[in-house]
DNA sequence: TTGAAAGCGTTACCAG
DNA sequence: CTGGTAACGCTTTCAA
């Protein structure tokens, strides 16, 4: 008795000898049915080994899928290392449970322009979607967003910029780091650079012009680095290929491997991750953590192991968990509006005075 | 020009005067089209805000939908987390790639027993799969592989016990596991203990006895912990609730806090993360490792700011895009048998002589 | 309580 | 090169 391509509801029905919108009934429940029929379908389904309605048919007809789609901004690899986004789509799947619904990973690294967009959006255009959560950085004038607004399809954003399309789960980046930077400042830091996450999805890294900071479509990368300069004034910026430890210990080598003279006192990085790629690069090349080099995260996820870090703590669990109950609640056909959560500077034992010149 | 509801292909075709079947052949390219016909297709597209066919109908009608379910034994946080695990994700979204596939994520964390399970299979029978690759640990007669069978799915596993409906990714985790013991017999350990993976989905844990250790539905687990047995004889095994860090430093914990006599002088873990977690505890209890304490783990997974674990070193990505690649071909139609890919023992920092008595 | 029939939005097979 | 039309497998009115 094997299952022979697949039974279908039709033949199920034809086999009880009742007619199909019978049968549907007694697998959905919708309506009462006679004890004596619903034995007989059933038995008819155990029989031609039917495995339950086709989901494809179920959801055409009905409308809705039970999957939702996670846009990440990083290839799963530093999606997953990263423990702060390993807790947002922990707590994001937690909130999806109750509305039943599956997450459909559609990962966007950066990558070469326009094409890549594209290529993003052909994919996603293929998907099935109750709703999105964009998660990673929210993207000015994001292509993504005009596909899904097209197609009517409800979207919580972690970040980004104002956009009524869509409801956002915020923090406010931009002052956050700017706590950081006050407190770089009191110790009498002059020469601070920040390690940036990408600021377009060009795949392009090394030392940022004023043009691409303050024109970067990546609301969370361009924000962390302008808290800093609010405070500190024009520090350098170098841009990241990656949110990975490798690319941090990179970039820090890039800027520590210099004339002590001109060498910063001071790294702002904009993630937990990059920072730790930071610590081993001052760790390589002899550099004791504060003493020589004071280095701030952001995130606030615990890294065993790593020395506590100054940073900025983000409930990032609860991030995710509030924007799937928003998402939860757009599926029901309500009206959401953003909400910001706050972060708050942890100093940690990785910032100290500024050495002497 | 809001999109009103969704606009439909034969609103299209008729706002362009032609037919239906014409209008889709101008979208999917099936076969050649007038330049004319063409570009009034496209423009009543545009005006109807038409945002591509419906994902829906198209997968029905087509057979297949481009999603691949990855079933995940452990809750996100963990499976994400665990660097092992994260680069298997990565190499199965890679290989994925090449069938235009997304990974939809079916977690199925240790729970409560068969109602879970009964849960479990609910759920995927709500979901449109292409295939599915059954991530983290192979489980013995596994309620979701019979369904899926039956729905006809193709399957790819990682681990596990051999099974005609699936296709296997294999590494041989207890001659794996029996080369670690062999170490640290060579060494002159004789209080060894073992820190297991769940063995069941029933969340439990702590001590094991020979009953369930035997008859464990989860294979891994089993398998590491009886090739240890395999060198070493009977020693004692604890189950941890989940691949954790933390779960491994309090099993860890739970070890050794005794009476130093009867302390073990080493811990074989089943996963690196879980070595992790005794090297913490060890440390927090003022044991020197390996002085004091051997410790191993599994999976070769780097960990930043970890002393090199001794560990078995398995290779993650590559066994997550061979999944994929066996997936793809199986979605060909092709047919595809299992596949073992070696494991390497790697002697790191955390494994010394057994200390005197 | 049951059955017939009309869709859900496409694609793919035929004739023209 | 184009236009009907029959599926795809199910759910859901609406009558009986």
């Amino acid at each position: 008795m094997r299952p022979s391509g697949q039974a279908t509801l039709k033949q199920v029905a034809d086999l009880a000898g009742v007619s199909l919108s019978t049968a549907s009934v007694v697998f959905s429940g919708a309506r009462p049915v006679t004890e004596a029929t619903r034995e007989k379908v059933l038995a008819a389904a155990v029989e031609l080994g039917w495995s339950g309605p086709n989901p494809l048919a179920r959801s055409l007809r009905q409308g809705r899928t039970g999957v939702v789609g996670v846009v990440l901004s990083e290839r799963l690899l530093y999606a997953f290392r990263d423990p702060y986004s390993a807790a947002v789509l922990d707590g994001l799947a937690d909130a999806l449970d109750a509305s039943s619904s599956s997450m459909l990973l559609l990962p966007r690294p950066p990558a070469g322009g326009l094409e890549h967009d594209a290529s993003t959006v052909a994919r996603m255009s293929g998907a099935a979607l109750d709703g999105v959560v964009l998660a990673g950085c929210g993207l000015v004038d994001d292509p993504v967003v005009a596909h899904l607004h097209a197609r009517g399809v409800p979207m919580v954003g972690l970040g980004g910029v104002p956009d009524e399309r869509l409801a956002r789960v915020l923090v406010d980046d931009r002052s956050a780091t700017a706590g950081l930077a006050r407190h770089l400042r009191d110790l009498g830091h002059e020469r601070v650079a920040v390690i940036a996450f990408p600021l377009e999805l060009d795949g392009a890294s090394g030392p940022v012009d004023d043009e691409r900071l303050l024109g970067a479509r990546v609301a969370e990368a361009r924000e962390r680095a302008l808290g800093v300069r609010d405070v500190l004034g024009p520090v350098p910026v170098l841009e990241v290929g990656a949110n990975s430890h490798a690319a941090g210990e990179q970039a820090a080598r890039d800027l520590l491997d210099v004339d002590p003279v001109a060498r910063p006192t001071a790294l702002v990085a904009e993630s937990d991750v990059l920072a730790a790629g930071v610590l081993a690069a001052a760790a390589s090349l002899g550099l004791d953590v504060p003493r020589d080099l004071s280095v701030t995260g952001f995130d606030g996820v615990s890294i065993p192991w790593a020395p506590e870090l100054t940073t900025v703590e983000q409930p990032g669990a609860e991030k995710g968990r509030l924007a799937g109950e928003m998402l939860n609640r757009l599926l029901l056909g309500e009206t959401v509006g953003d909400v910001t959560m706050t972060a708050t500077l942890r100093i940690g034992a990785t910032t100290g005075p500024a050495p002497r010149a």
